[in-house]
DNA sequence: AGTCATGTTGACGA
DNA sequence: CTCGTCAACATGAC
């Protein structure tokens, strides 16, 4: 569930209950359910990872984290973390995590960090890089205020279709390539959410859990690499390390 | 059947 | 105070 544009198809599952009021909340969260009862969805926003539920006076954030669920009208046997009923349908959310935000949703998220964001802003976000010289570019893709909605799968795809080693330096890599890991971590966030819609994205992959380099045909490496210790695929001959 | 993973937070100690 | 490390959470794919 949890890369960006995996949040950008459950927004879009759940617009149909935009307008509609909540008529049942129920499950474990620790949350204050009898809050949204009888309040109005307004609007259904996401930011990078984050599902924003939008009323009135609070928004609802999920995060689905490594093993969250959600089910639009639909059950299944797993405890409820979350379950919204309206007039037209209902939907639950399993194993998220769950939390109010209060006020404007605006005061809580800088939209031009959001990769799937048509306030996604290059320049701002290439800004954020000239401050994080000292940091490896494996570890900056995956964070969340720089690249929000960026995961690991992302990360890896991203860096093979650029030809740039996961351990990289951001201060070695020219300019001009960090430009081109900027724009690519949008465009293929876009490809990830075309090609999930259509049930191939696995099949799309070109270096994640891939054992041969699909361009020189070497072996790959795996290694859990930067500060974050997530696990990098690369190929060492097609990806050039900046140090 | 056991291992691992598209993720984040908070506790703890150095 | 800041940094790094680790546990915790919880589920499905292989």
């Amino acid at each position: 569930m949890p890369e960006g544009p995996s949040i950008v198809i459950a927004k879009e599952e759940m617009t149909v209950f935009i307008c509609k009021k909540v008529v049942e909340a129920t499950g474990n969260a620790k949350i204050d359910m009898e809050r949204i009862k009888g309040k109005v969805l307004t609007d259904v926003k996401s930011w990078g990872k984050h599902l924003l539920l939008c009323f009135d006076e609070f928004t609802i954030r999920i995060h689905f984290l490594l093993f969250g669920s959600y089910l639009v009208n639909e059950t299944k046997s797993a405890v409820i973390r979350l379950g919204l009923a309206f007039n037209n349908g209902h939907i639950n959310f399993y194993a998220a995590s769950v939390k109010i935000l209060e006020g404007s949703i605006d005061s809580h998220y800088d939209w031009s960090a959001d990769v799937m964001s048509d306030q996604w802003s290059a320049s701002k976000t290439i800004k954020k890089l000239s401050m994080n010289k000292e940091e490896l570019v494996c570890d900056v893709l995956l964070d969340q205020d720089i690249f929000s909605g960026v995961g690991n799968i992302i990360k890896n795809e991203v860096l093979f279709r650029v030809s740039v080693h996961p351990n990289s330096l951001i201060d070695k890599i020219p300019p001009k390539k960090l430009k081109e890991i900027t724009e690519q971590a949008r465009n293929y966030s876009f490809d990830f959410l075309k090609w999930k819609k259509q049930y191939q994205l696995k099949k799309q992959w070109l270096v994640h859990t891939k054992k041969e380099c699909t361009q020189c045909g070497k072996s790959l490496n795996k290694e859990y690499t930067g500060k974050k210790k997530r696990r990098s695929f690369f190929c060492t001959t097609c990806q050039k390390l900046y140090v």
